[in-house]
DNA sequence: CAGCATCCTCCAGGATACTG
DNA sequence: CAGTATCCTGGAGGATGCTG
């Protein structure tokens, strides 16, 4: 039945899900964030900036449950806690890192595209927003 | 004053920015299927599997908008609309595919190790939860 | 320092119904 | 067929305060 076309079909569902996980913004730049070496909460916190306190905890914990880092708490005082890239998270450090290079190196044409985008829409749209300022209430 | 540094930390939010709208679930797969070549609407939303009619719209229309892809309306009854990659989206192709050919390889080493975490985590947390029968109330 | 707990807001995104 | 329009809900995610 289909076998090639089931393929493709089928493990669409998996790896949804999977890239629903570590797909996601936060995940791949603290991914790439961690790519330089261990690092501990704050300094990956500042590093990856932007990134509230409880999202890099969220972030942090999934992907720990998922193997892609280790958490390895010191008992000293004030504690520490250091994560760091597990092979597998090395691993993923490759596709994480060529997404994050071309991003970097395409934002220009993007915003480009977009800007060119917004302008079409906005004269055929808006046409009857005219008549307001164009500013937020 | 530290270029580098800088460097690292400022285009964080930029690439951050644009990985929020290219790195999420949805646009990774719908971009993986355009890789085959120009398609319909409903090809599309079949192909890719589970994604609900508005958020296949919203996610075409997000990457039409980022330059990603083209949309091409026929003036015919039934109407046909076809959505393909247009060079900048041929680009991304390479990296998304990337991506996602390794979470398909991967996807059994991370729900393994997901199945070891939540093992610990169960036994760790809910030690209080085990006079409870494991089932939903 | 590295969190967990709590509250609260807001919007992503599903379900449904209608249209050109 | 390929949408747009509307309603509605869960949960993402920020802000704040407390702890070991």
């Amino acid at each position: 039945m289909k076998q090639g076309h089931m393929h493709v079909t089928e493990d669409c569902r998996a790896v949804g899900e999977l890239l629903g996980r570590i797909a996601d913004k936060w995940s791949i730049l603290v991914v790439q964030r961690l790519g330089t070496g261990p690092m501990r909460f704050n300094e990956l916190r500042h590093g990856v900036g932007g990134i509230s306190q409880k999202m890099l905890t969220t972030t942090l914990r999934s992907l720990e449950r998922d193997g892609f880092v280790t958490r390895t708490q010191f008992p000293t005082i004030p504690p520490r806690v250091d994560y760091e890239l597990t092979d597998l998270g090395r691993e993923l450090l490759g596709p994480v890192n060529t997404l994050g290079e071309w991003a970097r190196k395409n934002l220009l044409r993007i915003d480009t595209a977009r800007a060119a985008f917004d302008a079409k829409c906005g004269r055929a749209c808006d046409e009857d927003e005219r008549k307001y300022p164009s500013e937020e209430p």
